[in-house]
DNA sequence: CGTCTATCCTGTGGGC
DNA sequence: TGCCCACAGGATAGAC
């Protein structure tokens, strides 16, 4: 399962107690794409024999805050995990975190290789760098249906794009954005500019709500991407529409239809989640692409 | 500037 | 049964 904001909470959760306050003695590594644009040695230089002060999460981003305002910034992107002193090291390990000279490791894991390790140094250098990618975070009280309505009603895109967007808003992935739609009883397709102040605030608390019960969950985990030392989390079994096309929905029993919002596999109710009644974008769409198209793009 | 599309990558599963 | 290829998607560069 992608790891969005609780599930990469719950990975710092887990770790947190383990390498805060320990020395990363060494960090290894294996696959150098990892550290693009930089080198391998150029990052396992500066944070080799450094201590772990903090591991903090910002967005879908995992922070390793080290001695002397050195930052190593982690995204697990579409398949990444990281494992907590696993017996064997897994197919697809990218790099090893060693701490206190060995006694402890974590493993980065990742068989698409998306993920990510970048560097900042200093304090001023990290701001930067999440000033420069991501919004305001859900559970920060500056959040309110207000400021959400401020970042929507000056775009005509799809509502789900704008979820999605980490510029406004720091850790919604299609998991969540999906399961906020359904809870705030709107259609993914629905254009932001036209959202009402009281949907944005519906849209806020089921933001927060949906992410709170991922986080209380312990995340979602999907069968091909566990590890025995990995963290285990059930909201997968929790979901409300998404990944599932064809059940009933859980309020009003009509089955719930998947459908492409965003240029991502998006799941709704579309009795529950009035369908807005002329998107530019789904007008468009079925009219410039060639009509035999729209009866498979519903699956 | 705002929005959309292609790209990176590899395991999975649908179709034949 | 086994092979092939489309598909999945977060972030970002580039197109329009």
């Amino acid at each position: 399962m992608v790891p969005e904001l609780p599930e990469v909470e719950t990975i710092r959760r887990h770790l947190a107690p383990h390498v805060e306050g320990r020395r990363l003695s060494a960090l290894g590594v294996i696959d150098a794409r990892w550290t693009l644009p930089l080198t391998p040695e150029a990052v396992t230089d500066v944070v080799a024999g450094r201590r772990v002060e903090r591991l903090s999460r910002r967005g879908k981003y995992l922070v390793w805050e080290l001695e002397d305002a050195v930052f190593l910034i982690v995204h697990l992107r579409m398949t990444g995990t990281l494992l907590l002193d696993p017996t064997t090291a897994p197919p697809h390990t990218r790099v090893g975190f060693e701490l206190d000279g060995g006694a402890h490791r974590v493993l980065f894991v990742d068989p698409r290789r998306f993920g990510t390790g970048e560097l900042a140094i200093g304090a001023d250098a990290a701001r930067h760098f999440f000033d420069a990618r991501l919004g305001v975070e859900p559970f920060d009280p500056a959040f309110t249906g207000r400021h959400l309505r401020e970042l929507t009603r000056h775009s005509r895109a799809p509502v789900k794009a704008l979820l999605l967007d980490q510029r406004r808003i720091a850790g919604v992935g299609n998991i969540y954005a999906d399961e906020a739609l359904f809870r705030a009883e709107i259609h993914p397709l629905r254009r932001g500019d036209r959202l009402t102040l009281r949907q944005c605030e519906r849209l806020r608390d089921a933001v927060v709500a949906s992410l709170s019960a991922g986080i209380e969950a312990k995340g979602a985990t999907i069968d091909d991407f566990r590890h025995p030392d990995g963290v285990q989390g059930s909201f997968q079994d929790q979901f409300l529409v998404h990944r599932r096309e064809g059940r009933p929905c859980p309020t009003c029993d009509r089955p719930i239809r998947k459908l492409r919002a965003a240029g991502r596999g998006t799941y709704v109710c579309e009795s529950c989640q009035p369908k807005p009644r002329l998107s530019p974008y789904a007008a468009a769409a079925s009219s410039s692409r060639r009509p035999a198209r729209s009866a498979a793009e519903s699956s």
